[in-house]
DNA sequence: TATTGTTATACTCTATAACTATA
DNA sequence: TATAGTTATAGAGTATAACAATA
């Protein structure tokens, strides 16, 4: 690699970070929002994450959601217990092995969690108010950078 | 409002939304990042904000920290508290007012910070991978819609 | 014997209330 | 009297360890 190209490399790693931390920026300053929203359903954010982590008609065992949700074993046991109690997810027999219990939301739950989901996918004023043409283009590159699971 | 103009108007909010979701996504998935950043340093969360919200050469007064960090009082005199046993920052009179405490960093507080601070807003492979252009566009719409201060 | 999930318990982080010192 | 910060204490959230059921 010539001087020249360690320089534009250089650069575009400049650009890439401060794209990064703009980011970052934008998220951070809107996350105070997410705990408005569990709140305002009486829900601390451990249990709102745990709503959203649970896909309609999609039972989930404890332990495959302890992992998702990078949280120990018994603290998930916690978390399901009181949106249980709730009536938002309820423990249900897995099909094969009898050790293993799914979780699957209930009617309510699949109410409250599409609730929560559009609240927290409202996008800022700041997102309407670009031109048509710029908020396409910046859907277009974030989709490039948004790792497909 | 004509009945074009509504659609319009929806299908423009709609990639707003899209926009935002995919930034929250984005942020999301490396949130895991911090907290592993946070405990190379045997920092908590709470810890490692609380070192980024100090600015260097500008020593911060126990109630503007407390108000940023988002946190009561007694909060962030613990939070001081186990910075400065680390001897990351220290504590430090007011210059005019005696009732005041202001938290300076120390020269390894500022070490540490900087360390950090470049861990944290280092980019995410995919955004190097852009195009130089591209990448300076997306640039120009973020700045666009982060809020100044 | 190994694995899934729960229960009992302890630890960490955060907040509320009472207190000290300055203003 | 009001304000800045600390200390004592309690509460919420999370993890570790021992246990029960099933594979």
């Amino acid at each position: 690699m010539h001087a020249e190209e360690v320089l534009a490399s250089e650069l575009a790693n400049d650009a890439a970070n401060e794209a990064w931390r703009l980011v970052a920026q934008l998220f951070m300053r809107r996350a105070g929002r997410a705990a408005d929203v569990a709140n305002s359903y009486g829900l601390t954010p451990g249990h709102m994450k745990t709503l959203l982590t649970i896909e309609p008609d999609e039972p989930k065992p404890m332990g495959a959601l302890a992992e998702t949700l990078h949280c120990d074993a018994s603290n998930a046991t916690w978390l399901v217990d009181r949106l249980e109690e709730r009536g938002y997810v309820e423990r249900q027999a897995h099909p094969t092995d009898r050790r293993v219990r799914t979780v699957a939301l209930t009617p309510e739950g699949i109410k409250v969690r599409d609730e929560i989901e559009s609240k927290l996918y409202e996008a800022p004023p700041e997102f309407s108010a670009l031109a048509g043409a710029e908020l396409d283009a910046l859907c277009a590159t974030l989709r490039k950078v948004t790792p497909a699971d």
